[in-house]
DNA sequence: TCTGGGGTCCTAGGACCC
DNA sequence: TCTGGGGTCCTAGGACCC
């Protein structure tokens, strides 16, 4: 059994190197939806001490001065390099687990010569095809391969690429990893290992794992047994989502019910086509509308409200309306809104599912309304065809004022060369 | 003025069933 | 004095991931 793990460095920044070749060594950082917060940096950025979340509105001044390249978040562009990096790897790679936007597990097992040289191959062809660089982890099970990749972005005297099937090499390096550097292990279970004297990956690694169990869960238990090579966890080819979620900022403060509608509508809308590409239909829906979380003073509300829907269902008109009579029963005047969201949820596969004789059937022509809107919207732009209730420039529309270009996605947005 | 947006899995506890 | 045993399903909350 091996594992590769392949992981783009810095991936929303490096994305917008590539179609600005001259930020190749200056401090790039990409901003959070509606310009809130840094969420990712390059190495130039991250060795000037900016913190993964820093509030953007606190640092502006700084990165102005340090010369610090800043763009807001342009997730058409990264959604479609992240599709032209797995389509290399699965092109390298016959079985391969797109396990996030900028990462995925390859099953090198059965894979002829040298496995090494196999992943600087992989690094090799994804920075020609892409411009993307990325880093390869190798270990006889994931959390190793996750492990691995981790060293092979810290020590770039690596290679891009660090291989731990060899237990002496494991070892080095799991001792010298902090804990809260394994997969699985976040903030709160590293200050809870502390005290058992678990500070090092090797330390949990050869912990009891049925006092592990015991005192925390099987996932940190597997967790243990993968560090010592052992395999708990396959991988997963594409499975649908179990949940789908659409929520937002809004640009600005919203009091009124109506620019909340509108909103609303919108999310509702999103959530709608996301469950459509998948091929599923929603059993439930939720909304929840909030204040914001950090001004002292102000009066906080956080509204949450399941509503029902009359069947399983894909169709926008159906979900919109489910959504909006459930904010009618959260609104409360007197608040200042800044966040919505739209929870799908009991997502089935069509026909997975017993209709009842007596429910309302759905709207005819609905499933050929909806892919043809899904077909001019995919020719013609997203939002081309919407619900009336969706505006096309509203008024509480997030703020993305360092937004990039749609070079990969958009004709009147190319590249231009003179 | 200003602090993201998605997901997953596990566990505990309560309701309910026979 | 004394009041069963075993199961399922659902939900909320907490942890984690990127």
């Amino acid at each position: 059994m091996s594992y590769a793990l392949i992981d783009c460095n810095a991936f929303y920044c490096s994305c917008e190197r590539v179609y600005r070749p001259w930020l190749k060594d200056v401090p790039v950082v990409v901003l959070s939806n509606n310009d809130g917060c840094v969420i990712a940096r390059t190495r130039e950025a991250k060795r000037l001490g900016i913190p993964m979340g820093a509030p953007y509105f606190q640092w502006r001044q700084r990165l102005r001065q340090w010369g610090v390249a800043v763009f807001s978040s342009n997730y058409e562009l990264y959604g479609e390099m992240s599709a032209r990096v797995m389509a290399t790897l699965e092109g390298l790679f016959p079985k391969v687990e797109v396990y996030s936007i900028d990462e995925a597990f390859a099953d090198l097992a059965g894979l002829p010569g040298d496995l090494e040289a196999l992943g600087q191959r992989a690094r090799e062809r994804v920075w020609r095809w892409t411009g993307l660089p990325v880093g390869v982890g190798i270990g006889p099970t994931k959390t190793l391969a996750k492990l691995a990749n981790w060293a092979a972005k810290t020590w770039g005297k690596c290679g891009g690429v660090v291989d731990l099937r060899d237990p002496l090499r494991r070892e080095r390096l799991l001792r010298i990893a902090e804990v809260g550097e394994v997969w699985g292990v976040g903030r709160r279970l590293s200050a809870r290992l502390a005290p058992l004297g678990i500070r090092s990956a090797w330390d949990l690694a050869h912990f009891e794992p049925a006092t592990l169990r015991r005192h925390f869960s099987v996932v940190l238990e597997k967790t243990a047994r993968e560090l010592r090579g052992i395999p708990c966890l396959e991988l997963e080819e594409a499975a649908p989502r179990q949940t789908i979620c659409t929520s937002r900022m809004f640009g600005r403060r919203l009091h009124e019910l109506a620019p909340i509608r509108e909103a609303l509508a919108s999310y509702a809308s999103t959530a709608a086509e996301k469950l459509r590409r998948q091929g599923s239909l929603a059993g439930a829906l939720q909304v929840a509308i909030r204040t914001g979380m950090h001004a002292p003073g102000e009066p906080r509300y956080c509204g949450v409200m399941p509503c029902p829907l009359p069947y399983p269902t894909d169709d926008t008109r159906v979900l919109v309306d489910a959504a909006l009579r459930g904010l009618e029963a959260i609104y409360r005047p007197g608040f200042a809104y800044s966040k919505a969201e739209v929870l799908l949820l009991d997502l089935r596969r069509r026909g997975e599912f017993t209709g009842d004789l007596f429910a309302p059937r759905p709207r005819p022509g609905a499933d050929r309304l909806m892919a043809t809107i899904d077909r001019i919207n995919a020719r013609q732009g997203r939002g081309s065809i919407r619900l009336g209730r969706v505006p096309a420039e509203p008024a509480w529309a997030m703020r993305r004022e360092l937004m990039s270009q749609r070079y990969t996605t958009c004709w009147d947005e190319l590249l231009q060369v003179s």
